[in-house]
DNA sequence: CCATGAACACGCTGTTCATCG
DNA sequence: CGATGAACAGCGTGTTCATGG
C-alpha cells in the first residue's frame, strides 16, 4: 500500500478491499450486494460507496491474485448472471488486511489528535 | 462544509483549516511555521503537510472573512517579511471548528468500525 | 536561502455511458 | 430493469515554478 510519508487520510480503495476481504470469507454475495451491504453497515456514519468503486476494488484484488470470480451463476429467481468472488491466497488476503488494520489505526490515531486540537475549550 | 451524503473521509484542507485557528488563537506564528509545527505535533502519526496547503489553508478563512493578515512585519534577527494572522471574526472561528470537530468524529468512528470489519479473528 | 504565492500536474473517486441477460 | 464494466470528468492535493526580501 501506498506508504509515501505525509499521507494525510488512507485512500477509500484501501479500506474497502480490505473490508471485502473479510466480507468475502463470511457471505456469499455479489457485486452490487456489497455495495447494498456495506451501505447498510455504515449508514450510521453515512457512507455510502457507489458501485464503481466496489467494482475496482475487487478488480484490484483480482489483479493482485488475492480473490478470483468464482461462481458466474444466475441467481434463483431472476435469470441474471452475477459475479461472486472467492479468495484463492489466504495469506495474501490476511497479509492486506492486516497491513490496512494499521493504516487504519493511524488514522483513527490521526483523528482522535484532530479533534482534541480543534475542540474549543 | 461538504455536508454530501456519501463522502468517505473528511477532506485534508477542512481539518486543516479549523486546526489553524485553534494554533492562531494561542501562538502567534506566520506560514512555513505553521507547517513546521503541525508536522512536529503529528509526527507520530505521519502526517506532514507542505507548503501549499498551509497557504491554501490561510488563504481561504481570509476570503471566508474568519481570519485576517496580521502584522506583516520583519521577524527579529532575519530581515524578511512574513505573514501573520488573526481571526476577526470569533463567532464564526469557533462554529467552523465545531462543525469540522463533528465530522471528525465521524470519520473517528468510521475508522472504529472499519478496525473492527478489517481484523482478522 | 527563506517566505509567500500561484500554476501546474496527477491521483482518487463520483458520474456517466455501454453492454448484456 | 438489474448487473457488470469501462470511460469520462471534477476535485483535492502534491510538486513545481515565480517573485521578492
Amino acid at each position: 500500500m501506498g506508504e509515501h510519508t505525509g499521507r494525510f487520510l488512507i485512500p477509500q480503495r484501501a479500506m474497502l478491499k480490505a473490508y471485502l476481504l473479510s466480507i468475502i470469507e463470511s457471505q456469499n454475495l455479489y457485486g452490487l450486494e456489497y455495495r447494498d451491504f456495506i451501505r447498510q453497515e455504515y449508514r450510521e456514519v453515512g457512507y455510502r460507496p457507489n458501485h464503481s468503486e466496489i467494482y475496482k476494488s475487487l478488480h484490484e484484488l483480482m489483479e493482485e491474485g488475492i480473490v478470483k470470480q468464482s461462481k458466474r451463476k444466475k441467481e434463483g429467481k431472476k435469470l441474471q448472471e452475477v459475479v461472486y468472488y472467492a479468495i484463492v491466497d489466504k495469506n495474501k488476503a490476511n497479509l492486506y488486511r492486516k497491513q490496512v488494520k494499521v493504516e487504519l489505526e493511524r488514522c483513527e490515531h490521526l483523528m482522535k489528535k484532530a479533534i482534541a486540537a480543534v475542540s474549543t475549550k
